[in-house]
RNA sequence: GCCCGGAUGGCGAAACCGGUAAACGCGGCGCCCUUAAAAGGCGCUGCCCCGAAAGGGGCUUGCGGGUUCGAGCCCCGCUCCGGGCACCA
């Protein structure tokens, strides 16, 4: 009998699948078209193409893949595209070091990453194929960038960004470990440069609101965004410092405490210290303060155990609730970045307030007061950030504090002083990158358009577009983008007055390219347009799309993002990009995440040398429930192997028996091995459907697969009575390779030919039988008191009192009773009784 | 500190609506095939106790309570592990 010899199977359906493009569809419009089946996206995170392919792509693909193909054979027209986020740091540090430029590294690595997607055997639709770094590709994302632009969502703004003092650069922030300089350990400072913005923060309340529209995404994802966009309800209330005549607004989560604070705090980089100390005695120390906190990193400010520092600026406010005046400081605990830059401190009910208070001998004033704490009423159990009766608030004594909230904010509206306020921990998403290899930012500088010795920023008109990446010689970075070395490439004319103008010299950021990826897959050879609508229309929203928690965050909401303004300026009829979401866990090799440095790396091009492609899938997808992870075994492997060469024996031995006997016509009589095996292969069949629909259950869909094939080899010969007989050992051999066809694409493709004549993709997905899922007995479950006692086979349709009879007849039974007195009989037909004892 | 997950045999795991805990795989043990090995086939395999055996009994889903005829699953209180955010007012 021939063994199993996966290399000559896979590539024999390979070459079928490459020639026929078995798996393109096409578009609404298009030749080919079929209008008759409802459309199904299937979408993994396309792969960032640097070296070679590991397990964690592995495990990616094979898991869409079986959704695919799972969707397809359920009537579903499926869209499975594939694509390369190309652009990026790694081949650009890698031509930074060796001198080869990035293009051919990327492209190298896409050559290798494209050849082991088709030896995996996953079903493409090549047609589509896109990598970000071609100007084809990259035109559309400047198009997209000047789309924004001109709604005002992208913008030029002075920010903070990390800077090697000693490198002369700056640094993406992956870059910066623990403050320093990931390749010189400079401690990095934080430098003023002009930078790209898009304006994301807009959109904060509908990418909060729309997480409503999606249909299944997993709630710890939904959670991060929710934190990562960090909405707070509060008032903003305004502080005057009648000194300099200058109004300053906080915002406040709790004014309820309003009559508790005792001091005020402004940041560091607050735009008005300047005006508040000039000339004052608190000048000097002010500035020697801002200056030290200006040469720290943001990691070393913001570290946990840090104590609280600040300098007074001998100036006060007045609080608006009582008049009172409270001395003003600096401090580096107050972020320029949320809210208004400013703080009311109310060290009573704040811990980061009550810290500076007592660093600094500031009076505590409690306004709220303790449920149950004994020392309720004075300065124990401070900071309290409970809730309570209100104390020491003038009108609001008493009265609960959340009440006291509504009231207060009421008043401050009314007086003028304050109103209600939203803030968020988001912020608006920096995208320029002072580096190479990256989409250019499609605008000029000019100044014969600018005024007040500002250039003006003009824009690339749409047909000058792409802005394409020159050649360069030195990718090192100097401070300013490499680009800006590419003299001839810079200088260039005003697309407004024709006037000699500068090009930006900055980059995208590679999350840029791939927040749109998905929708250029719908129409990615076209040259007029980034796609047609009716295109994006009719495929868009990806119905499932699948890939790394790791992108729990970044991308998932900044396409998210791109889909509303895209959807906003006319361009797409969708509000999420993703209606279900799937995150798969990571894969670990003797329980640790994989590393070249601890050399525990898994190849997966090695296993799919030794055992097979479809052995390395179905094995990623036997692992465990493929929302975990799990540890890498090579005698999972072998086992999953062992299972494969099993169907494909057994699919070789029915073969040879039809050849020497010819089939025999049987009736698979009742009660005998044939209806046995036949029952096992529509209950493997409803077990694999069911557990298809219920999600990403492929461990127990292919674990009811080798239920039936280890049937299949009891049964066979007859070991322990009459053998099967040959319909049903067939039924069983074909039932199995089309139910493991999503997992072992091309063994299934192969047993299912060689049993059945024709092409399993082409099949649609087995149904089970009814009358062969249904069975004359079942097994009767007897409990006394609770604690299973005996089985008994009863027949199927008996009612509860033949069930009951059943189970006091048992002997076992009978044991425990006892003389007992049966005080209750509990009875759940089909399956159970319970009887209680006393 | 706050917010999410998770904890089941020697290991990865299964258990759908609160109804047989441990399917399937790995590992281990035994047998068959073989001159032998590999490969393959067949069986056993949660723990403890009684028994020569057949068989019987008890215990068991991180810990402690609760609800229920019945809890791995529901409720309350913890422990440990993993992840995210973190001076965000």
């Amino acid at each position: 009998m021939s063994a199993y010899e996966p290399k000559q199977i896979e590539q024999r359906w390979q070459r079928v699948w490459a020639e026929e493009k078995t798996w393109e569809v096409a578009n609404p419009g298009q030749a080919g078209f079929d209008d008759t089946k409802p459309k199904s996206y299937v979408l993994e995170m396309l792969p960032y193409p640097s070296g070679e392919p590991h397990v964690g792509h592995l495990k990616c693909y094979a898991v869409g893949d079986a959704i695919a193909h799972f969707r397809r054979r359920r009537g579903f027209q499926v869209i499975h595209p594939m694509g390369y986020d190309a652009f990026g740091l790694p081949a650009e540090n890698n031509a930074i070091k060796t001198g080869e430029p990035p293009r051919e590294a990327t492209e190298r690595s896409i050559a290798s990453f494209r050849r082991q997607f088709r030896e995996w055997g996953i079903s493409i639709d090549w047609s589509r194929e896109l990598g970000t770094h071609t100007p084809e590709y990259y035109r559309w994302t400047q198009w997209i960038f000047l789309q924004l632009f001109e709604q005002g969502l992208a913008y030029r703004e002075e920010a903070a960004v990390n800077w090697c003092p000693k490198d002369a650069t700056v640094l993406a922030n992956e870059q910066v470990v623990d403050g320093r300089c990931e390749r010189c350990g400079t401690v990095v400072e934080q430098r003023k440069l002009a930078q790209w913005f898009f304006r994301i923060t807009d959109y904060a309340e509908r990418l909060l609101a729309d997480f409503d529209l999606l249909e299944s995404w997993p709630e710890h994802v939904i959670t991060m965004q929710r934190n990562w966009i960090g909405r707070s309800e509060g008032a903003e209330v305004t502080f005057r410092c009648e000194e300099v005549g200058l109004d300053f607004p906080v915002f406040t989560t709790r004014p309820d405490t309003l009559f508790g604070a005792t001091f005020f705090v402004l940041a560091p980089e607050h735009p008005e210290l300047e005006r508040l100390v000039a000339g004052t005695e608190a000048e000097a120390a002010v500035r020697e303060y801002v200056d030290r906190v200006g040469r720290e990193s943001a990691e070393e400010r913001g570290a946990e155990d840090r104590e609280k520092t600040g300098v007074p600026l001998g100036r006060s406010v007045v609080n608006p609730v009582n008049g009172e005046q409270i001395p003003m400081y600096v401090a580096d605990y107050v972020l320029m970045e949320y809210g208004t830059g400013a703080i009311m401190a109310v060290p009573a009910h704040d811990g980061r307030d009550y810290e500076f208070a007592q660093t600094f001998g500031l009076p505590l004033r409690r306004v709220i007061e303790g449920v149950d704490e004994e020392a309720a009423r004075d300065e124990q159990g401070l900071p309290y950030p409970g809730d309570g009766p209100m104390t020491g608030s003038g009108r609001f004594d008493g009265k609960g504090n959340r009440e006291a909230y509504e009231e207060i904010v009421a008043w401050l509206r009314e007086e003028g002083r304050g109103e209600d306020a939203v803030n968020y921990r988001l912020r608006d998403w920096l995208v320029s990158r002072q580096r190479y290899w990256g989409a250019p930012i499609p605008v000029v500088y000019c100044d014969a358009c600018g005024e007040d010795d500002e250039p003006a920023i003009v824009p690339v008109a749409d047909e000058q577009l792409p802005v394409e990446l020159p050649a360069i010689d030195d990718y090192a970075p100097q401070g300013r983008s490499p680009l800006a070395a590419a003299e001839d490439w810079v200088a260039t004319s005003c697309p407004r007055c024709g006037g000699p103008a500068r090009r930006e010299t900055d980059t995208m950021d590679t999350f840029v390219d791939s927040s749109w990826y998905f929708i250029r897959y719908l129409d990615s050879k076209n040259e007029n347009a980034a796609w047609d609508r009716r295109a994006s229309d009719h495929w868009l929203p990806v119905d499932q799309y699948i890939g790394g928690v790791e992108h729990a965050i970044l991308h998932l909401m900044y396409a998210r993002f791109f889909t509303k303004a895209l959807a906003d300026l006319g361009h797409l009829d969708v509000q999420e990009p993703f209606a279900n979401l799937f995150a798969q866990g990571m894969i670990t090799r003797d329980g640790a995440k994989m590393s070249k440095s601890k050399g525990n790396t898994v190849s997966p091009g090695e296993y799919v040398e030794r055992y097979g492609a479809d052995t390395a899938r179905t094995y990623v997808c036997f692992m465990g429930p493929p929302e975990r992870g799990g540890d890498w075994t090579d005698e999972g492997v072998e086992g999953v192997n062992r299972f494969l060469s099993r169907l494909w024996r057994l699919c070789a031995e029915v073969e040879e028996r039809t050849a020497a006997g010819g089939p025999d016509a049987e009736a698979a009589p009742e009660g005998g091995p044939a209806r046995e095996l036949l029952a096992k292969a529509h209950w493997a069949i409803a077990k694999a459907t069911a557990d298809f629909e219920r999600g990403f259950q492929f461990n127990t869909v292919i674990a009811a697969v080798m239920e039936l094939v280890n049937d299949a080899y009891r049964l066979k010969d007859g070991l322990y009575g009459e053998p099967a007989g040959e319909a049903a050992l067939r039924f069983a051999t074909e039932t199995g390779a089309s139910l493991i066809f999503p997992f072992a694409p091309h063994l299934g493709a192969e047993v299912f030919e060689r049993m059945t004549g024709e092409r399993v993709w082409e099949r649609p997905w087995p149904e089970p039988d009814p009358a062969l899922l249904a069975s004359d007995t079942v097994t009767l479950i007897v409990q006394v008191n609770g604690k299973l006692r005996d089985r008994i086979e009863a027949p199927a349709e008996a009612g509860e009192e033949e069930l009951l009879e059943l189970a006091r007849a048992s002997e076992k039974v009978q044991g425990h009773l006892d003389g007992k007195q049966i005080v209750k009989e509990i009875v759940v037909p089909g399956k159970l009784v319970n009887l209680v004892v006393r």
